[in-house]
DNA sequence: CCATAGTTTGTACTATGAGTACAACATAGG
DNA sequence: CCTATGTTGTACTCATAGTACAAACTATGG
């Protein structure tokens, strides 16, 4: 189910829309077959069902996150620039592919239930967020937040949120930058 | 369809829980007929399926939100001030939902493609985070962003993502308290 | 106390769409 | 050329959302 080949992957990319406008559930398996011209034994063959195709769209989506962030994260700067940096590439990946994007935020339950795309999902956004978040106060860049798991759901929440609104100028021309959310929470 | 009976409101409470576990759609009407102890055949008679259900809990979620923050928002303070208030009290009854919250997050696509939820979430989050932008511009409380939209955006994302984080500690005991984050959108 | 309108119940039904089965066909690599 | 693997088409099954409807119940105002 892994080995998709390159040519039914690239046609399964024409169904993001669909989900994104639709999601999933509005969207029939038989319209997923039409639109992306795979006959539905075939998607049945490689995939398993609507969510195999949810799973197989997101998880490359995460992956390519995944990959912006470790590059973002891996300069020699302060936490605090690194953190800025890490969602500056999050938000990027996500305005560059705003169906995915809406799909992810659209049926971010039914993505959180399934196990390979939750732990694609702590792996492209919490855990660095959480990690850097810890390196700051360590390197005096950032200070401490009472529960840093917290904040990096906030900065998923925002990002994803903010990412899928539909957009009207051309998302290539929008340079996005962040100064990061100084967030505190305290419990009594 | 819109003055459910109190007995029966209070029943169909008892169908969030199972909603936010399983995402409406891995939820059958007839568990929820089951759960809340209303026949299916009295769902239908009052709410329009599923969808209905979904609307009338989070509907009667939305408003509560809607008026605490106009509570929130109607002081006498600086805009940033009720900014801050605005936002705790949202931050508040999402925390004081679980359920509701979860469900909210994990079906979300659905939730804005229903009409009347669309217009709800609106009235409840975006249009005072919005209009207190605008207001901090004036009152010099807060700065200019290029965007209110996608701050308002932001902020709504932050707001639920973390408020349907599943709790440990009881969430009666957890003040929560937010410094604003000031966030930048440039467009080169 | 009755008539009436609105509500609830139970059951049996239809319709839709997800997923399966499978046989025939295609194609590439050894 | 043989065999693995992948693809097609079609024809199923099965679960469940939603409907139909008649009978029973309940409250209210005349």
């Amino acid at each position: 189910m892994r080995k998709l080949p390159a040519k039914l992957a690239s046609q399964l990319y024409g169904a993001a829309e669909l989900i994104a406008e639709r999601g999933l559930d509005g969207t029939k398996i038989d319209d997923i077959a039409e639109v992306t011209g795979i006959l539905k034994a075939t998607i049945y063959y490689h995939l398993d069902g609507k969510n195999g195709v949810l799973a197989f769209l997101l998880s490359d989506l995460l992956d390519l996150i995944a990959g912006e962030v470790g590059v973002a994260i891996s300069s020699a700067e302060d936490a605090r620039t690194r953190l800025e940096a890490a969602v500056a590439a999050q938000l990027g990946v996500m305005v560059e592919h705003p169906f995915l994007c809406r799909a992810l935020v659209g049926d971010l339950g039914r993505a959180t239930r399934l196990p390979e795309l939750a732990v694609a999902l702590r792996t492209a956004f919490y855990e660095p967020i959480e990690q850097l978040l810890s390196e700051g106060v360590a390197d005096g860049s950032l200070r401490q937040v009472a529960d840093p798991g917290a904040v990096a759901m906030s900065v998923f929440g925002a990002i994803t949120v903010a990412g899928s609104a539909p957009r009207s100028r051309d998302p290539q021309r929008i340079q996005l930058r962040t100064r990061l959310a100084a967030r505190r929470r305290s419990a009594s």
